[in-house]
DNA sequence: TTCCCGCGGATTTTT
DNA sequence: TCCGCGGGAA
């Protein structure tokens, strides 16, 4: 056994042979987290006897997941294990289907994505005659979202919500979004950690059955769990107390998702009886980049103690670039990939390039794509939020979940049949009216006899087809599946008919995805259309990166998470961009965008490139940018400037005003008044607040300014004591 | 019912 | 800048 742990060193040896009892390893960036991950389930197994399918081991993403299958099967020479390996949300949609029964929940129940979800919440507030323009659907759904991560349901919030403001409008959506969720057999991602929590709560000889069936649990990215999945452990592992956690409150980035630093900063109180294993020597990075990273996490407050140093060599100091805008910054990084690939031999997918923001890569795409550098882009647009292939799956969430309107209503007129909103609105109105939903209610509209004849045969013959799909479900595999569906709804003849480039381009799309059910069905044994669909709804954009394709990888900084690279660039290091503009107003943002920083600098193993533009169009409008506040915590023996004129040394002196205020200059709006959308001000009442939207002209310019104290206020130039800030 | 046009809002990050 | 939605006309 002792030769199993030979490649480990001490605290990683202590960490996997501490099985029994709360266990917290704070596992810093590149410290051989995965590995002490794997060598533990390894061990439990081979040393401790402990049966494989006693553990639980979740990961953050699905691809995570499998690597750990492998890497834990390699470990123990077996080719397949029965060790529970998932994401929160897999494992707890499969808990719900197999549980649905207790909760009143259908087995079938489809998992709606955020568009879904804000789909049917845009219907909600239609219905209950809620102002979208004063209530965002936006802004309501994260609060719902909010309210369910942190296991407040429907009832009460309604008790105790206030009786104003958003909270009371979402005090009548709630109940309603969650009542049509439930009318036609759907859940949010949200709901699956929620109904998971209130199933285990409510009945505990369910929850008896999963603390037996899982006695060993480990959680990788524990840093990342929200208040839902802290009280999924707690009730699964009361019995065993058998909790394994690991995590790096440094790379806590999920905030805005509900992510709870607390829970991995009070593991400790917590479990006053928990062990605490600190892996703090970095394998990945070289010294300097190490150091580099270090200074600037360590301005952080509200951290765990931890110092990560390393045996690897200094290597060469990181570079920096100022360059005069984006289109010069994605110019000057392409310039450097190729270099690197060319003179230095690097293949191209050993470099990657990070940007704070989705809509920074088109840019770099752009300059990629001019030099012919092969790129892959993981999780910009989604494969499957792609139209066509939306349409498809709608269609086959339909024959597995008859009652999901919202699928239904999508394809009923797609490809055109003629059936127009007026139908649909009948439809509606009579599934609300016998709460019979989907195709069912569909039948209730055929048979009623109240449609006109052409209405009624167009309805009948798409009724018809969908029985008729439906009647194949049982016999077809899920490729042959997809085939049928564009058959016979005529949606393939439809874009072969119109043979444009598009067109093609969709066909082969759809083409793609009748490959992915193909490689489905091989790999899961013919596990049927609802895992496929299951497993589509949960995949996560990092699911899409391919480590072994030779192209540059092009992310956020969020999906670099876990990863490791040899040469990493980090464009779009300016105040506003990195940090977002939006964390300038909280501190609590503002360490949010410095651990995200962090994040991405530790990815480095070899080289690390920053860049940042001085001129940036955003949203078409040009805007003048500062160099980031985080360049200049970077220790000026680890970077060398190579802008054109150096601004490095500059930022480092404590009286740069670019290092402590986020814009250059207080906007001018086209008319040349000097309030902008975006500028920052201040009212003799209100303090200071940000310009969101501007309103008539001259005399009559109104401006809706969120104060940093107050709230949002509607106000008018002429008569507000107001001033604009000038930085 | 469908198509077209114009306006407004978005862009932080995602299981 | 672009996309999506809503409203109005054919």
């Amino acid at each position: 056994m002792d030769d199993l742990l030979q490649p480990l060193n001490p605290p990683q040896r202590q960490a996997v042979q501490c099985t029994e009892g709360p266990l917290l390893i704070l596992a810093g960036a590149g410290s051989g987290k995965t590995r002490v991950i794997t060598y533990r389930i390894a061990y439990l197994i081979r040393a401790c006897q402990v049966p494989p399918a006693q553990i639980l081991a979740v990961t953050f993403t699905n691809k995570a997941a499998e690597e750990m299958r492998q890497r834990v099967q390699q470990l123990l020479g077996v080719t397949a294990l029965p060790v529970w390996v998932a994401t929160f949300h897999a494992t707890c949609a499969q808990i719900l289907r197999r549980e649905a029964a207790v909760l009143g929940l259908s087995p079938h129940f489809v998992i709606y994505d955020t568009a879904e979800q804000l789909t049917l919440l845009k219907q909600c507030q239609r219905e209950l005659d809620i102002d979208p323009e004063l209530y965002p659907p936006q802004s309501l759904l994260r609060r719902i979202s909010t309210l369910k991560n942190e296991l407040i349901d429907p009832e009460a919030f309604v008790r105790e919500a206030a009786d104003f403001g958003l909270d009371e409008k979402v005090a009548r959506l709630y109940p309603l979004y969650q009542r049509r969720l439930r009318q036609q057999a759907a859940v949010d991602f949200d709901d699956l950690l929620m109904l998971t929590v209130a199933l285990w709560q409510r009945h505990p000889e369910v929850l008896a059955r999963y603390q037996q069936r899982w006695r060993y649990v480990m959680v990788d990215e524990y840093q990342d769990t929200n208040v839902a999945q802290y009280h999924l452990l707690r009730l699964l592992t009361a019995a065993s107390r058998n909790l394994c956690v690991v995590g790096d409150d440094d790379q806590s980035v999920y905030r805005f998702r509900g992510a709870n630093v607390r829970n991995i900063l009070e593991f400790e109180r917590d479990f006053p009886d928990a062990t605490v294993i600190k892996l703090e020597q970095n394998y990945r990075s070289t010294a300097t980049i190490l150091e580099a990273a270090n200074a600037v996490i360590a301005k952080n407050p509200h951290r765990k103690a931890k110092t990560l140093w390393t045996t690897n060599p200094r290597g060469e100091p990181l570079g920096y670039f100022c360059a005069q805008d984006e289109v010069h910054e994605a110019e000057v990084i392409c310039q450097n990939l190729v270099g690197l690939h060319h003179r230095e031999g690097l293949p191209w997918g050993a470099m990657a390039v990070f940007y704070r923001t989705n809509a920074q890569s088109r840019v770099l795409e752009d300059s990629l794509r001019r030099a012919g550098v092969p790129y892959q882009i993981v999780g910009a647009l989604r494969f499957y939020d792609r139209q066509e292939i939306r349409d498809v799956l709608a269609y086959l969430r339909l024959l597995v979940n008859p009652q999901d309107m919202l699928s239904l209503r999508r394809i009923i007129n797609v490809p055109r049949r003629g059936i127009g909103p007026t139908t649909w609105g009948r439809l509606e109105a009579l599934a609300e009216a016998q709460q019979r939903f989907g195709l069912d209610a569909l039948e209730a509209l055929l048979a009623s006899g109240t449609l006109g004849k052409a209405a009624q045969e167009k309805l009948r013959a798409f009724a018809e087809l969908l029985r008729g799909l439906q009647a194949e479900v049982p016999y077809l595999g899920v490729a042959d599946l997809v085939r049928e569906v564009l058959a016979r709804t005529g949606y393939a003849a439809q874009l072969e008919a119109e043979g444009t480039a598009e067109a093609q381009a969709r066909l082969d799309n759809l083409g793609e995805l009748i490959s992915a059910a193909d490689e489905f069905e091989r790999r899961s044994g013919g596990a049927g259309l609802q895992a496929f669909l299951e497993q589509l709804a949960l995949l996560s954009d990092q699911d899409s990166f391919d480590a072994s394709g030779g192209a540059v990888v092009l992310m956020t900084l969020h999906a670099a998470k876990g990863l490791e690279f040899p040469v990493v660039f980090i464009a779009g290091m300016e105040n506003g961009l990195l940090p977002h503009s939006r964390a300038f107003d909280d501190p609590a943002e503002l360490e949010e965008e410095r651990r995200l920083c962090y994040v991405g600098m530790t990815r480095a193993q070899q080289r690390l490139f920053l860049t940042s533009a001085a001129r940036r169009r955003v949203y078409g409008v040009q805007q003048q940018h500062t160099p980031s506040l985080f360049l200049a915590d970077i220790p000026a023996a680890c970077v060398q400037d190579y802008s054109p004129q150096p601004v490095l040394a500059q930022l480092r002196q404590p009286w740069s005003a670019a290092a402590h205020f986020p814009p250059a200059a207080a906007p001018a709006a086209p008319d040349g008044s000097p309030y902008a959308v975006g500028t920052r001000v201040w009212h003799a009442h209100f303090g200071r607040g940000v310009v969101q939207k501007r309103e008539g002209e001259g005399e009559d310019l109104k401006l809706t300014v969120r104060f940093d104290e107050h709230g949002v206020k509607k106000l008018l130039v002429r008569f507000a004591p107001l001033q604009p800030l000038p930085s």
